[in-house]
RNA sequence: GGGUGGUUAGCUCAGCUGGAAGAGCAACUCGUUUACACCGAGUAGGUCGGGGGUUCGAGCCCCUCACCACCCA
């Protein structure tokens, strides 16, 4: 006998490891060798999480989303795969990894060097990395674990430098010299997508400098960085500028520095900001250096790696930090009077996303991938529909994105992370190749003699290795037969943040080296944020942590709550009270089941939908079939709330709220034949229900399947058929059934409105009742009886005195309570009634006499609102009637 | 500054190719009945952000304004 209540913690456990022992996650799995070959695929690679990261909301709607897809397809028959894994975070590993260093009084990155550094995370690895993976066992993620991949494993590390190598003999990988961000606390170079422009309250400084061979005359230029000034090779105006027209083509000479450097025009400067004249700093300032290049001004780099003043400074400002180096600065202009003012100036400053400190454009050799080539075909496939974003409106900005790309900067200064296949020769010739042996080839031909050759120190970006997830994982570049049955895939679940960091590049290097994008959907989710709409953070305090969510109501109620909100095109804002509520659906569930067994509801293995007898029973099938195909065109449009709402809506409002009331009649009584049936239907329809329901919740579904009867299951529900559901045409039985719904919920309204009390039986007289419906009430004249609380029912030519009178389809409904009820107050309620019918009928009529309308509108509309006004017409007349009977008293 | 999404009941959100506004939660009233109090029955609650337009008809289409959120400069 099931519990009263659903206690998923053991449950939960039990079921996963069976799963995943009995390879129910496996590619393939539930199918035959034959099968496999036949059967169409269906394969999701998982965006894989970062190795330090654990799982937050994100992830965990993520994982739902991909997990509902892929049950979905598994138990339709399909050869799936959810390629699971992680990748290797070169910055936050690193940190992490230091940061223990330092915890445990161990010595530290430099000192350890790099080789045993390397060493310690990998340790770190085995031992603390990929927490995650537990978490999202948690949640139920079936994906196959078995092929669990890391970007650092052998395989994806050759996939990488094949890449690496291909792309720069083909000309899209090149070196340079240009200016990058600079991150002076973690000392590498970043992605302009891992900058956080964050809005401070700075301050402009005016500053004058001396007009070269004009004694006593000087320009006045406005800075947010008074401390770059070292660096400064040129004064910009705007050429249109009539202030400083004549001053175009002289120079000044730098305070502190004594450089003597030009002023130039260029478009740059902007009249109507600071002064209208601008210093320029090429080495430190992205657009200065375009400036520079323009006007071919000198580039000096005044910062070293950690952002302090180099040598290219006068002595005695040499070594100072930047920010103390702002402060003499403006000190120093402001004791020779060359401090004009300062003015309170709001802007935005540049954060790394990971150190938290100023990043700082910084001039340096990197290798760069030429973007801007790989992403023609990469659009061309979108473009091309081969593939597909949902919402669509993401194609914009993939497109936007795409249009305006940026050379791909994929060197980092790390040691965590693949190490650039490059060899420099000793005149710095660069030897590009797979292993050190080839390049050594290489650089003996070169030089025809053998000579010392040194690896590049630089590691890859993270995305470089990411971007040949959908791919490497399936074994490229060997020709495995798991590429050839998964490749190119089916969807890519991930939400908007990731379309340039990720999607972007896996469809450069999907197109580019398989000539097939990776994906046919992307599908974009929405982002999880707290109940008032702000996004979950630590520093906040209002992050939910799912594990936390999942211990106290369970893993399904979790991932119900994601899918019933996981609406197309908008935010999540999760509340812990919404996961409650879906834990009372699960356990709404539950006790439904609870139910059936009670009533000995057990499968039938010959039982067949199409010989049901009942009234009951057929328009029981028929919601069910309706609901199946809701929910499938939900999984299938990627609307999961509908599908969750129709699941939600079938088990709690048509089975349990009418359903099982219905059947009660029928199980207590002695009506063998019917007794039967309905255990059958309830048992059908429950076994029917538990697979609709088992992507969504597939613990307590899992558990119900096995339980609720006591037939030994062959395999598993995770394994076990997607339904085929049929709707029935006949649209009789529907009817019927609406209209005992409408018959109780009508009395049961009035009786609460007139205060009847909840115990009190009444008896019912029924009259201008027609053979229909005299015959409907016969058949379901105990239900009735028992579920609007009647003392009988009667069918008579007159209404009694003193009753209360409802009008249903032209029948009323008398409840003959005289002397019991307050005739006034019955009165009041059938005015109100009135009321309504007339309102509902001055609106027909004026439609109807519209000629425009009955002119231009379809007939159906019209032809529907004759019928309306015809209803309402015949409503008014019997409660008019009914109310002059009881005024008579 | 450019872009995207949003504004519907107290709260969170549905609302299909335009045909008379829905759910859940919260509130309030009442609880007989062994599936369930993690429950049941019922009630109330809305100028669909403002303005204009198209249309016989607009929450939905168009224009405009306001506000909110996010992305990119």
């Amino acid at each position: 006998m099931l519990e009263k209540t659903y206690q998923p913690d053991g449950i939960e456990t039990r079921h996963y490891k069976k799963w995943e022992d009995e390879g129910a996650f496996k590619a393939g799995a539930g199918l035959t060798e034959q099968q496999r070959k036949s059967a169409p695929s269906y394969c999701i690679a998982l965006p894989p999480p970062n190795v330090t990261g654990s799982l937050h909301m994100g992830h965990a709607l993520n994982n739902t989303i991909q997990d509902i897809l892929i049950r979905y397809n598994r138990m339709c028959g399909k050869n799936t795969l959810w390629q699971p894994g992680m990748d290797h975070a070169g910055i936050a590993t690193q940190m992490v990894v230091e940061r223990q260093l330092a915890e445990t009084q161990q010595p530290g990155r430099k000192q350890l060097g790099r080789e045993k550094f390397v060493e310690k995370i990998w340790q770190w690895k085995e031992e603390s990395g990929g927490i995650i993976q537990t978490q999202q066992r948690r949640l139920g993620a079936s994906c196959d674990w078995t092929r669990s991949r890391f970007t650092m494993d052998e395989g994806l590390s050759k996939s990488v430098l094949k890449t690496f190598v291909d792309l720069y003999d083909q000309g899209y990988i090149y070196r340079a010299k240009r200016l990058v961000n600079w991150d002076p606390k973690l000392l590498t170079a970043i992605s302009d997508l891992e900058v956080e422009q964050i809005e401070k309250d700075g301050k402009l400084w005016h500053f004058k400098y001396p007009i070269k061979g004009l004694v006593g005359q000087f320009i006045t230029v406005a800075t947010t960085r008074p401390e770059t000034m070292f660096g400064d090779t040129g004064i910009a105006v705007h050429p249109d500028d009539e202030r400083y027209k004549d001053l175009v083509g002289k120079t000044v000479i730098l305070p502190l520095v004594g450089r003597e450097i030009p002023i130039v025009a260029d478009e740059y400067a902007d009249p109507e900001l600071g002064s209208g004249a601008v210093k320029i700093t090429p080495a430190h300032d992205f657009n200065d250096f375009e400036v520079g290049k323009r006007a071919k001004l000198e580039v000096i780099n005044i910062l070293d790696e950690n952002a302090h003043l180099n040598e290219n400074v006068p002595q005695e400002f040499v070594g100072l930090e930047r920010f103390a180096a702002r402060k003499i600065v403006v000190e120093k202009f402001e004791q020779l009077g060359l401090l004009v003012k300062i003015d309170d100036n709001p802007h935005t400053v540049p954060y790394g996303d990971r150190s938290g400190v100023v990043i700082e454009p910084w001039l340096t050799d990197q290798w760069y991938v030429d973007a801007k080539k790989l992403a023609g075909p990469a659009m061309d496939a979108v473009r091309a529909g081969k593939t597909k974003f949902v919402p669509n409106n993401w194609e914009k900005t993939y497109f936007d994105w795409m249009e305006n790309i940026e050379p791909w900067c994929v060197s980092r200064q790390l040691w965590w992370g693949h190490q650039i296949p490059v060899w420099y020769g000793p005149d710095g010739e660069i030897f590009v190749a797979q292993d050190e042996a080839s390049a050594q080839d290489k650089a003996n031909a070169h030089y025809g003699k053998t000579v010392a050759i040194e690896r590049d120190s630089d590691v890859l970006d993270t995305w470089f290795s990411s971007a040949l997830w959908p791919f490497a994982t399936l074994g490229w570049p060997e020709k495995t037969p798991e590429l050839e049955q998964y490749y190119k895939t089916n969807v890519l679940v991930t939400a908007f943040d990731i379309i340039f960091f990720w999607v972007a590049r896996m469809m450069m290097m999907g197109t580019h080296f398989l000539q097939e994008e990776p994906f046919e959907t992307v599908y974009i989710h929405a982002i999880v944020r707290d109940e008032f709409g702000a996004k979950m953070s630590k520093s906040k305090g209002n992050v939910l942590d799912p594990l936390v969510l999942i211990e106290q109501f369970g893993a399904d109620a979790v991932r119900f709550t994601l899918s019933s909100m996981a609406g197309q095109g908008r935010d999540i804002k999760l509340a812990t009270k919404s996961v409650e509520n879906n834990r009372n659906f699960v356990t709404k569930l539950w006790n439904a089941c609870r139910f059936a067994e009670m009533h000995e509801c057990k499968p039938i293995k010959s039982f067949d939908a199409e010989t049901v007898n009942l009234t009951l029973s057929k328009w029981l099938l028929t919601e069910l079939a309706e609901t199946a195909q809701a929910v499938e065109k939900g999984i299938n449009e990627f609307k999961f709330n509908e599908a969750s709402s129709a699941i939600y809506k079938f088990t709690w409002n048509i089975f349990c709220d009418w359903y099982i009331e219905l059947t009660k009649p029928i199980l207590f009584g002695d009506n063998e034949a019917a007794k039967t049936e309905i255990r059958a239907v309830t048992a059908h329809v429950i076994d029917q229900l538990l697979h609709l329901m088992h992507p969504f919740v597939p613990f307590v579904t899992e558990e119900l399947w096995h339980r609720f009867d006591d037939i030994e299951r062959e395999t598993m529900l995770i394994l076990s058929p997607w339904p085929t559901s049929k709707i029935n045409p006949d649209t009789a039985p529907k009817q019927e059934i609406n209209w005992v719904i409408k018959f109780i919920t009508e009395i049961r309204s009035v009786r609460a409105e007139m205060n009847i009390p909840a115990g009190a039986k009444t008896p019912v007289v029924i009259v201008g009742a027609n053979p229909d419906v005299k015959n409907k009430i016969e058949t379901h004249k105990d239900l009735l009886q028992k579920m609007a609380r009647l003392d009988g029912i009667s069918i008579a030519d007159n209404v009694p005195e003193g009753a209360i009178q409802i009008v249903l389809d032209g029948v009323v409904v008398a409840l003959p309570l005289a002397g019991v009820i307050d005739i006034q107050a019955e009165l009041n309620r059938l005015t109100k009634e009135i009321g309504k019918a007339e309102k509902d009928i001055s609106g027909t009529e004026k439609r109807l006499g519209n000629q425009s309308f009955v002119a231009k509108a379809p007939q159906k509309v019209i032809t529907e609102q004759k019928r309306r006004l015809q209803t309402a017409k015949e409503l008014k007349q019997d409660l008019q009637d009914a109310y002059k009977r009881l005024e008579k008293l």
